[in-house]
DNA sequence: TGTACATCAGTGAACGCGCGTTCACTGATGTAC
DNA sequence: TGTACATCAGTGAACGCGCGTTCACTGATGTAC
């Protein structure tokens, strides 16, 4: 918590408070577990600023959530590309795309609720998933899945892998068994079953 | 709304207003999408009570949410149990199951979403979906499902219907397709492909 | 049967708090002449 | 080079509001004698 001293910005940049604004409402989003706790006034104490400065940014306290939620979709977005693009054979991009959803919705648990419970601006979440469908259609066409509805199963994939993303954290008793490597395991063992392809073993990176 | 005229308990029956404060908060969060509107203040107005009179029956605001929270798992647990003991046969006792809990979260979306938030009183959602594992070894055992390791079904099972029973409200672009109908279709598919049982025409019932 | 009284099921007024929002302001920084 | 001035990036005080919580109370209902 930078609540120091914060030198003001030079002249013509003043719109680099605008960024500062964003990044305090993600990060207080990320750490609380109560979303109510994330009010105007805890925005601007996180940024360091009094609270008024925020309305030369912003009209109100929605308009930064949703400035939060489009950097958010989009940093989904790209976090899942990324994990993609290192894999060549689609089945190994089509999990590794969904193993980066996944663990997206565990590191930030309370963003990725905030994100998909469908408060102010919501670029469908699916949308971020369309190149996980990509990989597996070409995982179709390629004949290594056996999806006879590519359709229908992305949309069956994209339950399975938000659940996964969702899913409580694991100090509960029945999960309590399952180390934070067999989540990854069992990631994968739920694409492969949605999907149709063989549970072969695709390694997972590490946690 | 019944904001108009409650006459009051006759003597010795003053906990009958405990269970009028507990439905007045599970009515609020079942029907409000901003949990942070379900206030004290708000549970008394709709009981049509004033507010001090909550604290006759509870010590604070956590105390109803964990009384709601109590009752629902209640009332999912008997819904659930419902759905089977309709059915004879394992697979279709595990399939009814299953949509009885999907059902559940789709009629109930704030309130499930409450449930398994983590906030306060929360005795494992799993311990709901224990029946359901229950359902499935029933159907190894009669050699209808191929699972292997049927806790580590069980598992993913329970990731999968809770993927479902989250899912957003269908007027997403890409889920517009899929009339109501095919959400039961699709979830029975989902649970077969999961749990490794042939996906069979077991009907679903009316939505 | 009547009546004094204890108890019960609540109420109304008031408190301090943090909130979102407004308003007039301040003081450093750059620009015009 | 100096200086008046406009602009920019914020601030501090104040508002009205709904909140959770407290306190002393009220008035109907049952009970004891």
């Amino acid at each position: 918590m930078p609540d120091g001293v914060r030198t003001r910005n030079k002249r013509g940049q003043g719109e680099r408070l605008r960024d500062e604004i964003v990044e305090a409402a993600q990060a207080l989003i990320d750490e609380s577990s109560d979303p109510a706790s994330v009010t105007l006034r805890a925005i601007a104490r996180r940024a360091g600023i009094s609270a008024p400065s925020i309305y030369a940014h912003f009209a109100d306290l929605q308009s930064i959530f949703d400035a939060v939620l489009e950097r958010s979709f989009t940093e989904l977005d790209t976090t899942v590309a990324l994990a993609m693009g290192d894999a060549a054979a689609p089945d190994a991009r089509l999990i590794a795309g969904c193993l980066a959803y996944v663990r997206f919705g565990w590191e930030h648990r309370a963003r990725y609720r905030f994100m998909i419970s469908g408060q102010g601006f919501a670029p469908d979440a699916v949308a971020s998933f369309r190149r996980v469908a990509h990989a597996l259609s070409e995982c179709v066409r390629a004949g290594l899945s056996s999806s006879a509805d590519p359709h229908k199963d992305t949309f069956l994939l994209w339950v399975g892998i938000h659940g996964m993303a969702t899913l409580e954290k694991p100090d509960r008793v029945e999960l309590r068994r399952l180390g934070p490597l067999d989540r990854i395991a069992l990631t994968e063992m739920l694409v492969c079953r949605i999907v149709g392809l063989p549970v072969q073993a695709v390694r997972g990176g590490a946690a």
